[in-house]
This record gives structure tokens, sequence and C-alpha cells, in this order.
DNA sequence: ATGTCC
């Protein structure tokens, strides 16, 4: 079990067997961070990759001030597992893939009433970024129709009202151009420097911070519930858990803010580590502290994961470069289907390389790395069926 | 990541 942490300092642990692999820079960002002022511990994920300064796929616990560089512009970014009504031995990947035209449009003002109450149920009030609600945006945001492949723990899954015949729906983005904005606004007024609790600004950026948490939660709602329209079916949330987003926690006795970049929380119960698109996911129970409290090791691995767990495969290629990779062997119409049958909605060319199933790591490994750490039991391993980006501007 | 950078 010891052998998938690595302590790499005294305060900076990587969730990871020695097999797993982990870009160098991502290492060396993640000592950086751990330098900053106020920085009690560091805890690498195994998909822990390069970002832009700050790595990704990790957690970082202060006491005194938080940074909301860490956090990112995408506050609030998760995922959530929908259950649909419809079954999966009724699904044809042809027809499936022709029912999303117009779901990246903003929502139209059919929805106008629905939005308006959700966000006063949200206690949403900020104005000016409702046209982004229900849209899955770029990067690696995406909603997918899955399957249940394989079950591990049926009571967990009988826990969470699933079943196997029905299709399932993840949907993973986050708060768009709000949390962009209020990352942007912060770093106007503060730099790097990060927020003291006693800074005026500080009251200021975390009830901001918290209001993109929960658009971000909304926006995957209705992304799920046109999702759902648009397939003709009925759906009910099991599971929607933030991983990008800064948190007031106890670790070990001590009081102190836990930010999450890229990096799942694993103290509100289950949650999905997706593969990519050619690849499983899986639905996994954390395993927590207070079960384990006869076994002081795993224990120690609980505190030193700082209750995190990796959000999803961890990416091997840099964005970017994919397409100079791929370009030569795989034509864009390669690019539809996926080794596991799936079938891919991507109008964007450059996205369609960036997200291909080569950029990621197998989510095997990283979910094995936190088996092997006691963090984590398998519920079920998910099979994709159709993974919709964008419909994009096909001429790109 | 971003009503995205040229």
């Amino acid at each position: 079990m010891g052998k998938s942490v690595q302590k790499i300092s005294e305060h900076v642990s990587l969730i990871a067997s020695k097999n797993t692999w982990i870009e160098g820079l991502a290492i060396q960002q993640l000592i950086k961070t751990s330098e900053l002022n106020g920085m009690q511990r560091v805890a690498g994920m195994p998909d822990l990759h390069p970002g832009r300064g700050y790595p990704i796929g990790a957690a970082f616990f202060t006491t005194n001030k938080i940074y909301p560089a860490l956090v990112g512009n995408d506050i609030g970014c998760g995922m959530s597992l929908w259950q649909t009504s419809a079954k999966v031995s009724k699904v044809n990947l042809d027809k499936l893939a022709k029912k999303f035209e117009h779901v990246e449009l903003p929502l139209d003002d059919s929805w106008l009433a629905i939005i308006q109450s959700r966000k006063a149920a949200k206690n949403i009030t900020v104005n000016g970024h409702d046209r982004t609600l229900g849209t899955i945006g770029g990067g690696n945001h995406f909603a997918e129709f899955q399957a249940i492949d394989e079950i591990y723990n049926q009571a967990a899954l009988d826990e969470l009202g699933l079943n196997k015949k029905h299709l399932q729906l993840l949907v993973h983005s986050g708060s768009r151009g709000l949390g962009q904005s209020i990352l942007v606004d912060h770093i106007a007024k503060y730099n790097h420097d990060g927020l003291c609790e006693s800074d005026l600004g500080f009251n200021d950026y975390m009830n901001k911070h918290d209001e993109a948490v929960r658009f971000a939660e909304l926006n995957r709602e209705l992304i799920a519930m046109r999702f759902l329209e648009a397939i003709r079916a009925n759906g009910e949330c099991s599971l929607d858990i933030n991983h990008n987003l800064v948190s007031p926690k106890n670790i070990d006795g001590c009081d102190g803010w836990l930010h999450r970049k890229g990096a799942t929380p694993s103290d509100k119960g289950y949650v999905v580590i997706p593969g990519s698109r050619g690849d499983y996911s899986y639905l996994v129970k954390p395993i927590l502290a207070e079960l384990n409290d006869d076994n002081s090791a795993m224990l120690e691995n609980i505190n030193t994961s700082l209750f995190s767990l990796a959000h999803g495969a961890g990416r091997k290629w840099q964005r970017g470069e994919c397409h100079g990779r791929l370009g030569h062997k795989y034509k864009r119409e390669d690019l539809y289907r996926t080794a596991l049958g799936s079938r891919v909605v991507c109008g964007n060319k450059e996205l369609l390389y960036d997200e291909a199933p080569q950029a990621y790591k197998k989510c095997e490994t990283v979910i094995s790395d936190m088996v092997d750490a006691g963090l984590i039991e398998v519920v079920a391993k998910l099979s994709p069926i159709l993974t919709f980006k964008t419909n994009g501007d096909c001429s790109s």
C-alpha cells in the first residue's frame, strides 16, 4: 500500500507508484507551489500534470491565507452523474449522435423560468453570465453517455439507485466565463500573493468563489437537463462533485484552507473518475479515515492525500502538441470512433486531437494507484457510448 | 480553462 504514496519532501506527497508516468515539470511545479507562504502540505494525485505555473491534479493545504490562482479560472469545475430513463439496450449510435445539434447554443427563452427559479434556489444573484448556463465549454469539458460495464460492489450501486440497464450521463463542466472573470479581477488587484484571512478582499473573493461553485453546479444541472431533453428521457442526479475549489478544512487538528485544482474530494461520498473518451470511467467509493481508525498506515495516507483523489486519467501530452503527434497517423475521421466502440461528436479539429485518448494516461493505472494507497474502493466500471464535446466550427 | 491568442 505504501508503494503508491511517494514522499517528495517533508510536506509534499505524491499518490502514485513509481511505475506511473508523471511529467517532470509537473513535479517541479508541485514543489515550487509547496514553497508558497503559509503552505502546510501539498499532495499530488496520480493524474498530476503541468499547468500554467501551478500543476493540475493536486491539493494544497494552507493556514491563514488562500491562493485564488491555485484554484484557477474554472472555479467550481466538476463532474455530475445522471441516470437516465433511457435503456442501454435501445441505443442506436447513429441516431443518438444526431440529436445534439443545438446543445451548445445558449438556452432559449423556454428555459428562462427554470433558470430563474434554480438560480434563486441556489442563491445565485450574479447576472451577466446566464447565457453560458447550460453550455459545456471547451478544453477537457464534455457530456458523455455511458453504460455500466462491470459491477464490483452491487450494494453501493443500489445505494446510489443505479441500474445497469439504464444509460448514464456524465457531465464535466464548470463556471465558464464567471469563474474566469473572478480570477482575472482578483489577480489584477492582488497579483499571485494570495489573500490573508484578515485582508479586505478575502471575504469578497470567497463569496464570489462560493457563488461560482454554485453557478458551476447549476451549469452542469442545466447541461444534463438539455441533453436529457434532446434524447427525450428523464434523469436523476446521482452525484455532483466539484474538483476546482478552496474550502475550509481541519487536517490533523489544524484549521486551514484546502485548495483543490483538478483534485476530487474524498469526503463527499461516491465519485466518478473519468478516463479519456476512449477509456473506461470508474465509479468509486472513497475510503474514509473513520472507517480505518484501526489502521494507522491507511489513516496517514488519507491525511497525506489531503482528502483528495485524481479527477481523471491525467494528460500525458500537452494540449496543442497532440495534432502534431497524431496527425500523420490518424485522419480526422478516424477520431470519431474509439477503441471501445464509442462515438465522438466534436466539431473543432484541434479539440478533437487535443482530447484524443492517446493524449491521456490509461485510467486504470490512476485508479490502481489510489486503490493501492488505500484511498478508494472501485464500485463499477463505466464504458463510453457517446462523447459530446462541441458541434463547433467544422472549418477549424 | 476562457463569448479564447494571432
